[in-house]
DNA sequence: TCGCAAGTGGAGGGAAATCCTTCGCTTTTC
DNA sequence: GAAAAGCGAAGGATTTCCCTCCACTTGCGA
């Protein structure tokens, strides 16, 4: 990102696109303490291949925290663009930052990144401040339009975002992806201050026991 | 549990409870994969006094199971006995299956504990179904009742419960206790077929960037 | 097509975490 | 107050993880 990426080679550029889409995904199921090894393993790369594009473990953090915020100010701009009300960009928004997987962004919420902000000119401080502040405006520009309920905080999109999206361990991807999209809908109906119809039925797959054993055959 | 924990001494059996109250979160928070020597940390007792009670990991994660099972179905008994409509009974019994912490349900869900079902003539697996289908006849009854949305199961709860309460790492307890509070409130929302009050905020603190960052450094 | 700079994967040493046992000391209980 | 029951800590074996070094491979400009 701020590296010169540019002038990599072509295969050297895939290499580190894998490996810091992999580690979102690690990182989001463990933490940002989980093995590097891991990582590499799972991006279907040397370990030394991601120890040369990132020295330390902090460098892949950051760089993949940033990353993230370069997609969801991305998101922003689309979501604001396509829908002209507050409350239809919010909800577009909360869907696409749950897609992301944002998980290493609760690190970078929480200061607790170390290296930045002291040194480096606190460059993600800057950017998460200017995040939530957009998200800010964008939830008052909601409510005023009587369409999100009252109390609530950019902190509690992005955390309940972040929570939504980290998948429990054991059931396998396909699950966790039906009870995502599940919960996504619950989250947004809670948010929602329109009265929902009562007898409408949750607009998604019916969860059963076989299906949560099948799952959890198919992913080991 | 089908142990004689009965005749044990009176500081071995305090022990042997804190273990396993240390185990529930430890697991909750990690898998079931946590390091034993930091569980038994957390529960301020020797590593050995740990092994001497649960010969192996298998063992332990079998009792926090089955505790967790006579925990839920007494929260269950009690549930109906103190709410008439099924819907409250539910709704309590979902409040304090988050509080209860039922992480390591969710391989006993998944059927994947290892020993159990094949050998042992698989009284976890009946239990589960037991707790199942209970669970099963009361919603039933609370959608009858027009009070719960259609198309939610059994499973629908208890991965929901397990994944609200599953703290978020880095963000300290209490922060944590907060937004699963929030989350929890807007669970039981979605749930619930009336229609919201469109007007009504959520009936929670309202979290700030400050109280993140406060919370962060009370943490650690 | 060829040559070489750029890139790669894996072996492996060292440090740390984890598992699990052994054993001398402490606490409960009768 | 003594015996039985329980305890924690030390430590050896094993695994995991970090990170570097180096011989091989690959993309790409000439």
């Amino acid at each position: 990102m701020t590296e010169n990426t540019a002038q990599l080679r072509a295969d050297a550029r895939r290499n580190r696109e894998q490996i810091i889409s992999t580690a979102r995904e690690v990182f989001l199921e463990q933490g940002t303490h989980a093995s590097l090894e891991e990582i590499a393993r799972r991006a279907g790369v040397g370990i030394a291949t991601l120890y040369r594009r990132f020295p330390d473990r902090h460098t892949l953090v950051r760089q993949v925290a940033l990353e993230n915020m370069a997609l969801v100010r991305a998101e922003m701009d689309r979501a604001t663009a396509e829908h002209p009300d507050a409350w239809g960009a919010l909800a577009q928004l909360i869907r696409r930052m749950v897609d992301l997987r944002l998980g290493v962004f609760m690190p970078v919420l929480a200061q607790s990144l170390e290296g930045d902000l002291r040194g480096e000119g606190g460059t993600l401080k800057v950017r998460r401040n200017e995040l939530l502040e957009r998200m800010g405006a964008l939830i008052r520009a909601a409510q005023q339009d009587g369409q999100l309920r009252e109390g609530v905080t950019p902190i509690d999109i992005m955390l309940g975002t972040i929570k939504l999206s980290r998948p429990l361990p054991v059931i396998g991807a396909e699950l966790n992806e039906l009870l995502i999209a599940q919960q996504l809908e619950l989250f947004l109906g809670g948010l929602h201050a329109v009265a929902l119809d009562a007898a409408e039925p949750l607009d998604r797959q019916r969860l059963t026991l076989d299906d949560l054993d099948r799952y959890l055959k198919a992913a080991e």
